[in-house]
RNA sequence: GUGCCCGUAGCUCAAUUGGAUAGAGCACCAGCCUUCUAAGCUGGGGGUUACAGGUUCGAUCCCUGUCGGGCACGCCA
């Protein structure tokens, strides 16, 4: 990834940027030779001041020195500047920077002079980022796996956003598989069912959910379905007994689609329409949007999956065997080489995917998100292999993979498959816990850690998430803030010298992580440690808000301590947009 | 069997990408509402970071091996 330029900071980070300025100075001071970028970490410690550089620790190896004796002498050869307190040495050679009080309290009218532009950054210069996330095959209701990729795709997209780079969501719509044929021969089976026109079994290996009986019903008034002779059907079933469930599901196929003719396309259209009408829906409320939905089938109709694959025979990548087409993809990275065109002529699903990433490549995006199932991770090599084949640059295709949720229920898994309508869905799962907390327990883990998650926990109403937690910080300030019913625009410029309580001044510290929190989120496709970050600050407010009074006190020092709490409130806020929950000003 | 990911408190997970004394939430124990929302706070017990080596000023993080778990290895999508 290209990154932004550090010589062009931001002026909510100005400080880190002052201080590692200085200390670049003070080192090359000590040693010019050494080209060593300064490393500038908060301190985790108060007693370890503001600011830790473990600088002359990494400058001792090079200069043969004692590196107490190197720390001694940047410090030394540190410029005085107004917004450092003191600067002291430590442990075996850690130098500690205490900022004054002026640089401590710029952070408070920092955030409530630029609101929800604080935190936001200039890193992605304004390149064009897609990120593909969900894709769900449209062959039922999304489940809570499915939920997992949309709220982390959606974040992940947020904080893109948030970092400067121009996002685009989309969703690719699996719409010209077999999976799409055995759903559309699934509803025809359930609407002749509902017709009393069939005896025959249901095959295991069919959509055996609700809703596929519920799309036959309507169907059934829709196309006619009843006016179709049955008797190919019966024959079907008597000669197919010998059959294994595959074999016997594409010979069902087939005789659906010369049984019925065009009404099997139009059978086909309307199961796709319905089902991502639906899918569409659910995530709209879920909170998340997509500016494309991207048809697999459209890269068959347009031409663009045979011309890839006669792009890749053309540069000599294709080879002839037992009557299929292999891409060698083993020349450029992938362990084998892989079909792209089988011997009944059908292309696979691999060369349209191949088309619909030269696709993306085309329409010119500087970098391109896939947000797959981790179970998709064999996949990866192969892509990559047809894209460098292709000459592009595969180094633009970031491939963050999301972990399996498993659901517990009374304490044990839960087994979830689609086929068999045995699963839980995302809808469900929101009407129950809401989309709030579902958005945000999504989030709180990793994305590529396996995520347990505890249905009864969840629906249990409980106070027990954690969400919770961090909406109540934001109401209690917003009560506050009602009670004391005075005009919010002077908060940002109050003097702020009366915070000097330690809670405060820790508060203060949290609040000038934010950016860096943000910036590194995004960085690593992490909005975990967003999640993380909110819930640590309204601890700390949770605390403060026991520990001191706001209102009965002096005038002087309501100001300041109000102005703190609105700058905590516009970062719980902003953060929690980041990752789609809500703010409410009441609970 | 091969490849990728993982193993941290009783449970679920963090850890500023190699930094200082490994931190939270549940759960357990003891306290705090006549006062800005108790969906809150305060205090307490809890650890050989799976195991064994290696790299260096310094390792949960990097390297090697062992054990254990997950996923993927199709002319399916």
């Amino acid at each position: 990834m290209t990154t932004a330029s550090p010589q062009i900071p931001d002026p909510h980070d100005s400080l880190e940027v002052r201080l590692t300025k200085l200390l670049t100075q003070a080192v090359s001071a000590v040693a010019p030779d050494a080209a060593m970028p300064v490393v500038l970490e908060r301190a985790r410690q108060a007693q370890h001041g503001d600011y830790a550089t473990p600088v002359a620790l990494q400058l001792a190896k090079t200069l043969r020195r004692a590196p107490r004796d190197v720390a001694h002498d940047v410090m030394t050869a540190l410029p005085a500047s107004p917004w450092i307190e003191k600067v002291e040495m430590a442990g075996p050679g850690f130098i500690n920077i205490f900022i004054t009080a002026a640089a401590r309290h710029s952070i408070i009218s920092d955030i409530l002079r630029m609101g929800s532009t604080f935190g936001s950054s200039s890193r992605g210069q304004g390149q064009r980022i897609q990120v593909e996330f969900v894709s769900s095959n449209p062959t039922g209701p999304l489940h809570v796996g499915h939920g997992r990729g949309a709220a982390f795709g959606a974040s992940v997209a947020n904080l893109l956003v948030k970092v400067g780079f121009s996002v685009h969501r989309e969703y690719y719509v699996n719409d010209a598989g077999r999976q799409m044929d055995i759903l559309t021969v699934s509803t025809w089976l359930r609407a002749l069912q509902h017709a009393g026109l069939t005896q025959g079994p249901f095959p295991p290996n069919g959509y055996q959910g609700d809703y596929v009986t519920l799309m036959a019903v309507s169907a059934l008034q829709r196309f006619s379905l009843d006016q179709f002779p049955m008797d190919p059907l019966t024959q079907f079933w008597a000669i197919s007994g010998t059959m294994d469930e595959e074999t016997q599901m594409d010979a069902l196929i087939a005789t659906a689609k010369s049984l019925l003719g065009p009404a099997y396309h139009q059978l086909h259209g309307f199961v796709l329409a319905v089902q991502l009408a639906d899918c569409k829906a659910d995530l709209e409320e879920f909170g998340v949007s997509f500016d494309e939905w991207f048809s697999e089938q459209s890269l068959f109709d347009s031409g663009a999956v045979a011309e890839v694959v006669s792009r890749l025979e053309a540069e000599g990548h294709i080879y002839l065997q037992n009557g299929a087409r292999w891409f060698r993809s083993s020349a450029f990275g992938d362990e084998k080489d892989r079909v792209v065109q089988r011997d009944n002529g059908l292309f696979t699903y691999f060369a349209s995917d191949i088309a619909y990433h030269v696709n993306k490549f085309d329409r010119g995006f500087d970098l391109v998100l896939d947000l797959w199932g981790a179970d998709h991770h064999g996949y990866i090599p192969r892509v990559r292999a047809a894209l460098r084949a292709l000459g592009y640059d595969d180094q633009r295709l970031k491939v963050p993979l999301v972990q399996f949720v498993s659901l517990f229920r009374h304490g044990e898994k839960a087994q979830m498959s689609t086929r068999k309508g045995q699963f839980v869905t995302l809808r469900e799962l929101r009407s129950e816990v809401g989309n709030d907390a579902a958005r945000f327990f999504y989030v709180l883990r990793k994305s590529d850690q396996h995520l347990d998650f505890d249905l009864d926990l969840a629906t249990s109403q409980s106070q027990d998430n954690p969400v919770y937690y961090i909406q109540y910080a934001h109401a209690r300030i917003h009560r506050v803030l009602q009670r004391w019913n005075g005009d919010q625009s002077l908060l940002s410029h109050c003097t702020l010298e009366p915070l000097t309580h330690p809670a405060e001044i820790a508060l203060m510290q949290s609040l000038r992580a934010y950016p860096s929190v943000v910036d590194q989120a995004a960085v690593d496709y992490a909005p975990h440690s967003v999640a993380f970050y909110l819930r640590d600050l309204a601890a700390e407010f949770h605390a403060y808000y026991n520990a001191v009074p706001f209102l009965d006190t002096e005038p002087v020092i309501t100001a300041a301590r109000l102005a703190l709490l609105s700058a905590i409130a516009q970062l719980l806020k902003d953060g929690l947009s980041l990752l789609g929950v809500s703010a409410p000003e009441t609970m």
